[in-house]
DNA sequence: GCCAACGTTGGC
DNA sequence: GCCAACGTTGGC
């Protein structure tokens, strides 16, 4: 089982809002090194944290889980449909909520934690918006809740 | 709203 | 295949 961490704009979809639906489509993401992570490595029953990004206080808002495998995501081609259906560019997945953390670990509390220099969350200039995260960084996280 | 960092596009 | 222009992300 791994670890992963997706980012959203709570303007966007809130982890409450996913509260709200139980599971939802991991879709719209229009970039291939997320793509490839969604298509060939995100599995079934993997957990996946989630980020809240471009917001007043970023950081990690709650715990979801991988339960549907990647599968094309032909919708949003730029407000059309996939011109060839049989051959996707984009993938997405379905997670579903488990629970909200406690409170929110932010992004500050995250750069401040040495042990966790090393996540990709944290790198210079990092833009993707799935990623993986370690089993010790996954665990240091929410020990920190 | 600003700006740095990065991906993508397109001319050549 | 290079590279400048442009668009997007996301912290601050």
């Amino acid at each position: 089982m791994a670890y992963w961490l997706v980012k959203s704009e709570p303007d966007v979809y809130s982890i409450d809002q996913l509260k709200k639906d139980k599971r939802t489509c991991w879709d719209g993401v229009r970039n291939y090194q997320a793509r490839n992570l969604l298509r060939d490595s995100m599995k079934k029953g993997d957990i996946v944290l989630f980020y809240h990004s471009n917001c007043a206080e970023p950081g990690v808002t709650g715990i979801a889980k991988v339960v549907r495998e990647g599968y094309p995501d032909n919708t949003n081609y730029k407000g059309k449909g996939n011109p060839d259906p049989a051959n996707p560019t984009w993938f997405m997945v379905d997670i579903a909520f488990q629970r909200k953390l406690k409170r929110v670990i932010t992004l500050a509390e995250i750069k401040a934690e040495g042990r966790l220099r090393d996540m990709q969350l944290v790198q210079r200039g990092n833009r993707l918006s799935v990623m993986p995260v370690s089993a010790a960084e996954y665990e240091l996280l929410i020990g920190m809740e």
